[in-house]
DNA sequence: AGCGATGTTGATCACCCGTTCAAACGACGA
DNA sequence: TCGTCGTTTGAACGGGTGATCAACATCGCT
């Protein structure tokens, strides 16, 4: 009775979500802090493919199912050496986020520099692929606070850049309408999530209307 | 060198996700399947606490967290008696779903029947605690299809009837401006997720901007 | 009192996980 | 040729997890 009582008696022990059996600080040195572990080069092709075997499964299988092993697994590699490049798999999956973000940042870049800059801009919302992969490190961001933190930087700085654009464009003939290019910001971006996520539900109902709606009042700020 | 390679060759051996060791089909007898194991009641009172412990932890920490033992843990419960009354977790995490669901019915159905039933709608689509909820079971979606299917069946089921009802309402209204209810219901709901979304990221810029957007346009469509 | 249905418990199986480690491998300069 | 450094490898440790089982407790009914 002793032990497995305590066990189930004791409402909270530890933090969330499995976590690490030991803190990985090996080597302090007479009072300095050394390198803890020798880390793999961060031009190395090896890496790179493992960033990409780590996309893959997050993408076909859900943040969930993205552990060392398993991305391991899809590269065909060793799982340790998924840890020699990542010492953490928060490493790895920050890395794997980061990359996207900077693939955002350029389609984003792309989209504000082209001729139809508000529109490219509301294709590049509405884009599934990507979209996608984005939702699942909003998911991942609930219980692993390194990404919560990168994530949140990443987004306010989009917002940001497109807020600046779109009043530089449209500032006038959203006032108009009593609007700021904030709320256009919000406004798209989360027509555009709403749209790719129920699609990955298979929940599809009123989402044409919705496009036109969409599209329509674009056409009529364009005008 | 036998084994290990043949471990990580294989890039496919097995479905996503943990899941079960084996089959959990016990008692076949004389031809004529059986119940599996005794399961209990579902009015029992310990049944209610499971499902309200679940919950909890699936706020709190994220669906990741909700593994058997941890909602035990939380109930104070010893973790077999979670699979008594739910045989598996995707049973667990199920009726979590549908008490949910049924309170979002219900909160709906209470909105659409006020006397302001726009505005109560659109209050409802920002309400933090039920929509963060929401969203966990959408990420969980991914990869667990027995939620998925029912995630869907729910989503399809709320949008027609808030359509049908909007359209009551505003039909006319909204074709003036080249809209229809399907449309705005999209819309709304997607707003509203969107700024609960970021709000549990810690994005807030442009937020009340697009509230007030979404306001100022409720407004003129009911003057 | 006896008995079965219902609820509860702790132990156990087999598996996956993050991380660490010591040992090997391979190229390259001394 | 040797040593070194970056890379790769397999095994191991500790722990979490889903699920199952045999036993025990409790209650209502006959």
């Amino acid at each position: 009775m002793a032990a497995a009582i305590w066990d189930r008696i004791k409402p909270e022990q530890k933090s969330a979500v499995p976590q690490a059996p030991c803190a990985r600080v090996t080597g302090s040195y007479a009072g300095t802090m050394v390198q803890k572990r020798r880390i793999g080069a961060e031009s190395s092709e090896t890496r790179a493919r493992i960033v990409d075997a780590a996309e893959q499964v997050i993408r076909d299988e859900g943040y969930a199912a993205a552990s060392s092993r398993r991305v391991a697994l899809r590269a065909e590699l060793p799982p340790s050496l998924v840890h020699y490049y990542f010492p953490t798999t928060d490493d790895l999956l920050l890395a794997v986020f980061r990359r996207g973000a900077q693939q955002s940042d350029a389609m984003i870049d792309q989209a504000l520099a082209s001729d139809d800059p508000v529109r490219a801009l509301w294709r590049f919302f509405t884009d599934t692929s990507r979209t996608a992969l984005a939702m699942e490190f909003v998911a991942l961001a609930n219980h692993r606070k390194a990404i919560r933190a990168e994530i949140t930087r990443h987004s306010e700085a989009m917002r940001a850049r497109q807020t600046a654009c779109l009043d530089r464009l449209l500032g006038p003939k959203l006032a108009e309408q009593g609007m700021t290019a904030a709320a256009m910001s919000v406004l798209l971006a989360s027509a555009g999530r709403a749209l790719v996520m129920e699609k990955g539900l298979d929940v599809s109902a009123g989402h044409d209307d919705a496009r036109q709606a969409v599209e329509r009042w674009l056409d009529k700020l364009l005008a």
